[in-house]
DNA sequence: TTAATTACGAAACGATTGTTTCGATAGTCA
DNA sequence: TGACTATCGAAACAATCGTTTCGTAATTAA
């Protein structure tokens, strides 16, 4: 048959510094997203990956493919290798599932697409210059805030425990035993505030928002609509499409939003902020927080 | 956004009588090949089936799709989802040979894949009976307890957020003020505790979950490997692979099986759970926690 | 049989495809 | 500085796309 993606991966690996810068580009979208280039056209590849159609050409030829329908034509032979073997029958073998299980796997089917495709839209590559924006912007703040209420507080907490890690400087605003607004006293001006919430937008939030923003505090709003409320009072807005068939809005974007976000910060704060972490890990299991690496449970 | 290609086989069979000679041959190959309908033009796929082109359109507006398009998206969604994770591991090769913002654009593409990946996994198909087993077990118990610790608390937090929204006997066990192991006693024999932790294992959550088990709490496990500490003290196990290019762990993926398990409780509980959901929306309304909907802020 | 209806594919349509051309721009060296 | 090279994207190209139209063939009903 065709020739293995392996090859063609190989190719990129081998020959990506010869690329041009563009075509670099291009080329590191191909090999994250082999499935988009079997399923989709040269330019709707190209719109993906930020290029423009003839560097997508060019990216082809520089990797000896005579047209990008070859180029193409390896990778669906790699996603039709991958499928599974077990769609055909006869018909009606699928009437056999009974309607209730039926009806619950159409649903999580479609709560594992929407959540994909939430992160997808998340970390676009149309979306990444805010988002590095804000690693700045939190690097160089003397001081740091997170805050989230109800379904996004855990946003706020997994934000602040991953930069806590490596951090000293993070401070959750969680508002144990008094009012959260009241913990903004610890911020400073030219400090930053990252605030998190999505539709029905907290009250609460909005206004730490506003109040901060008065205060010359930086605010980085993690939300769901450019135009939301925090949005629009925010120095940098990093925003993530939720949608999905569920009547609850699932917190997973944002989650991987300030999971992205803690890893620039992290990749800027460099050798230190690794150190710092080894320092912790060495510190809670000096502390026994956690079972030792054998994963043995005594009892 | 598409719907699953189950539908489209449902539709086929369903209406495989009523459809014209040459439809049924064009529906035959379709049902028989979904992969070719998913890679390639409706003309090549006219001509596999050795139909006119004008016939396989005919068959796509016989089974209520508006266009091909539409059509043949369902069967890339199907194709891309039955695609497993197989892309080789270290696709952050490429990171080594650049700096800046080609490091960190490949850093992120690599989250973008790995969280999506890891969703597939926690979603995928082998993996839904536990799902349903673990609903049907929350909603028959008579109590339910939920605790995690450290990254792994804001998925204890956000299923029992979504949970509290229709089932008032969720229980969060935070440990605010206390130790986490004294508000077992909230739980009794034959109630429910779901148990939240990933690599490395918190020993507080491993000893909790034991303990659990010997009081005959039935317990449900979300980790990340069949053989961890709790998954084998549990009486389910939600396991969802947990692997990324980052050095922090990315709770994303547990957290979309909480919010699967959440959906599936909210199916079960049916109307009067819906009922529920919708008076403590209103009740949230009345005390202003939220913006009214118009998204207008004062000030 | 004839009349009425259905099923079908060739042909043509505008839209979109992959590719090439070419002028503008950025960067480098003399 | 000015000349030269490398790089890029807008625009234009023919080809192919999905779809519709329409006359003919096949089928059915009487």
């Amino acid at each position: 048959m065709g020739m293995p993606i392996e090859a063609v991966w190989r190719r990129i690996e081998r020959r990506y510094e010869e690329l041009t810068p563009q075509m670099r580009k291009a080329a590191r979208y191909v090999r994250g997203n082999p499935q988009d280039v079997a399923l989709n056209s040269l330019r709707a590849l190209a719109r993906h990956a930020d290029v423009s159609p003839a560097a997508m050409t060019r990216l082809t030829r520089a990797l000896d493919y005579p047209s990008f329908d070859d180029f193409q034509a390896a990778h669906r032979d790699w996603l039709t290798r991958a499928a599974p073997a077990a769609f055909s029958g006869k018909a009606g073998e699928i009437l056999a599932m009974s309607q209730g299980r039926d009806a619950e796997d159409t649903l999580l089917d479609g709560v594992a697409r929407a959540e994909k495709a939430n992160i997808d839209s998340a970390l676009s590559v149309s979306r990444r210059d805010p988002l590095r924006q804000a690693a700045d912007r939190i690097v160089a703040a003397p001081g740091l805030g997170i805050v989230g209420t109800r379904s996004c507080f855990p946003v706020a907490f997994s934000l602040h425990y991953s930069l806590s890690l490596f951090l000293s400087k993070a401070r959750l605003l969680s508002g144990t035993g008094r009012p959260v607004a009241d913990e903004l006293d610890l911020l400073a001006p030219d400090d930053v505030l990252v605030a998190v919430t999505v539709a029905p937008y907290s009250r609460q939030v909005v206004e730490i928002v506003d109040h901060a923003a008065r205060r010359g505090i930086g605010v980085i709003a993690i939300t769901d609509d450019h135009l939301s409320p925090i949005a629009r009072a925010a120095e940098i807005a990093l925003v993530s499409e939720n949608r999905g068939p569920s009547h609850i809005a699932s917190p997973t974007a944002p989650i991987a939003v300030g999971q992205a976000l803690a890893m620039l910060v992290l990749a800027r704060a460099g050798e230190a902020g690794l150190e710092t972490m080894r320092k912790r890990e060495a510190m809670l299991e000096a502390t026994d927080a956690y079972l030792n690496a054998t994963g043995a449970v005594a009892g």
